[in-house]
DNA sequence: GTCTTTTTTAGAATAATTCTAAGTTTATTG
DNA sequence: CAATAAACTTAGAATTATTCTAAAAAAGAC
């Protein structure tokens, strides 16, 4: 998977004129943007196009690892243009979602009990609360 | 509050005898259930209720601390039994989930870049994939 | 061009959860 | 204790994010 300049570029996955606006809005979007979000923000485009075409691409994406879908409580999906991995900090006061990095060279087992050999295929660490300023 | 032998304690937290059966269904069950599993078993018991009694109940359990709501993607909400801090192993084969507990002594910050000063009221940490045997 | 596969779409369906409003139980007060 | 108030339970309706369906359109292969 290349991505380059909003371009995205997964074997397999056919880059329609849907595909792409919803991809580029996603990535110009600093926010964590819902289904419905990124709907209406479609509206303006030169390709407007359904809500379950929305949903279509944004499962696609998911699907190839470009785009993460992020779930907190039982709030709307939104979904996240970083790819990479990290954490998820909700704000309480806005509602809004900011990125948090791993430190370098460290891991989950350094703080989790976790039994020798666990094989971790996903993980999500999301907090709520305040951010400083 | 106060837990012995099952039995709930909360102060302005009514003991019903509805409340007082989901909450030993959820202790006595060492998997997370769901609401509606949890309702079906409440048929057996003396005093069988209605699905949104169950809710209610688990409801009042969360806002008093008492019980953890776990949501892991856009699955049905799970409660749980443990209502000390831990992290939640979701074991994809078999689908149940496992409590892992945090090594002493450490911290999130340990492992996440948190601008100093955040304050964290919630957090919560999901993995997914395989534990050894 | 034809053929095949993938994608888009409107609208219907699904399903977990919440809401409503009426009845019941429990607590409080005099 | 009786009267009143507050909290709780309930059946069923409503909500709503998401998925499904089935038909049309688009894209790629040849
Ligand atoms: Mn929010
Ligand atoms: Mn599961
Ligand atoms: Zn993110
Ligand atoms: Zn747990």
């Amino acid at each position: 998977m290349k991505v380059h300049d909003h371009q995205l570029q997964v074997p397999g996955l056919r880059m329609t004129k849907q595909r792409k606006e919803v991809y580029r809005a996603l990535m110009e979007n600093q926010d964590h943007p819902s289904a419905s979000e990124l709907f209406d923000q479609m509206q303006d485009t030169e390709s407007p196009m359904s809500l379950a075409t929305v949903y279509n691409c944004l499962e696609a994406f998911v699907e190839h690892g470009a785009v993460k879908q992020v779930n907190i409580d039982r709030e709307p999906s939104r979904y996240c243009q970083n790819s990479t991995p990290h954490a998820h900090f909700h704000e309480q006061e806005t509602g809004t979602i900011h990125d948090i990095n791993f430190k370098p060279g460290t891991s989950l087992s350094d703080i989790l009990d976790l039994p020798e050999g666990t094989e971790i295929s996903n993980l999500e660490i999301t907090l709520k609360g305040k951010l400083p300023q």
